[in-house]
DNA sequence: ACATCCAAAAATTTTGACATTTTTATGTAT
DNA sequence: ATACATAAAAATGTCAAAATTTTTGGATGT
């Protein structure tokens, strides 16, 4: 049997917030995880306080812990608040940002289109799912990564992950033809990125994400 | 002696945090706070992890907790975030909000209006500072409570903990006429806030944190 | 002087037991 | 039936000690 270090209790639940293994709003037990990552409740609550960091999980004193809830409001707030940070973050980056920005843009989006071009031709496994996940990310992150601003990055990444466990339920119900529009989406917002066109940009990032709204 | 409940060590530590009197970058260890509460190490490490959500502790793994650091890059970064969010939060709220919102941006300025009053008048005292410097939340949280975004809202909130956490050391050093431009800034804000100017109140809150960049 | 290695000390993390609080289930009265 | 009180069960929080890891300080050699 498996045996998990912190760090790997720690990446295990993220992932399953992630995508919603742990469904959104669902209680969490220490006790029940305590058998399955072969450790003792307070180191599951210890994971868990740190996780509630990042918003993924929310913790009540007395009540303990929960997945983040979800509803069509909190959706379409996640979203809007999404579209701001990436907006002023690519803004600032084409304002500021030098060719290193261009090129882990670039490669990024490489990447990332390689996986989405995949996922067209074959169906999209969970598996599948999960690699595009990250490759979206770095994606979204690079897109922003020249804003010179650490809190912005943070936060941006909290939001991100946030999103995810949101959104994740529905992504899987829209079939492999909405990754044919989300394909045009990416090209689109990394072409206005390299012809450092701020406003075309975040034209880009809004129409990539109106449809979360 | 004083004993703590949970609660009370986390809003002890909040404030000390907040204030400075645990300085920014120090290093904080849960041996040496638990002879102050009255409570085992691991009641601090679990109320420093809950801090560490709203940024104002930073942790790492087999490192221990430390207060938020700070530098003039950090906080003009810091600065900058806070303008976005700020303005943003106006923004949607003059757009969106009704009468109930005016009530209580009006109501909150009143207060915090009178408290700056106070301390131009009398010297500024540790105690009038504390008293400040929640009422200026107060204030600064109304004009945005109206967006009807509550990640934007919490998200604010962590971030104004933190401005107040890496500028209150400058803020001793201004003096009391540093005040009396707070005052006109803070009705500026107020004033374009209920004629729903949102580019003038943008720009109030531009020019009322723009010494922080 | 500088780096490296080692042992002692200090700090952090984990644990299992115990105390407290909340939730659930049951019974009683209106 | 509904509401309310109460007891049992479950979940959460706190603790002190043990295990682990990092840091410190000194000895050694270059």
């Amino acid at each position: 049997m498996k045996t998990y270090s912190t760090n790997e209790i720690y990446s295990d639940l993220y992932e399953q917030l992630i995508n919603a293994v742990i469904p959104a709003g669902s209680k969490i037990k220490p006790v029940e995880l305590q058998s399955k990552y072969g450790c003792s409740t307070n180191t599951i609550r210890d994971t868990l306080l740190r996780l509630s960091k990042i918003g993924l999980v929310t913790f009540q004193m007395q009540r303990g812990f929960r997945a983040r809830e979800t509803s069509p409001k909190k959706r379409s707030d996640i979203a809007k608040f999404r579209v701001l940070l990436e907006q002023e973050g690519a803004a600032l980056s084409i304002r500021k940002a030098g060719l290193d920005w261009e090129i882990r843009l670039n490669s990024a989006h490489h990447k990332l289109s390689h996986i989405e071009k995949l996922m067209t031709k074959h169906g999209l496994t969970d598996e599948h799912l999960l690699v595009w996940s990250s490759a979206e990310f770095e994606f979204h992150d690079a897109l922003i990564s020249g804003c010179a601003s650490d809190i912005l990055i943070e936060t941006y990444g909290h939001i991100y992950a946030q999103f995810r466990q949101q959104f994740v339920a529905q992504e899987r119900d829209f079939g492999a033809n909405y990754f044919e529009s989300i394909i045009h989406e990416h090209a689109t917002i990394l072409q206005a990125a390299l012809a450092r066109n701020e406003e075309a940009c975040k034209q880009a990032i809004h129409d990539h994400m109106k449809r979360n709204f």
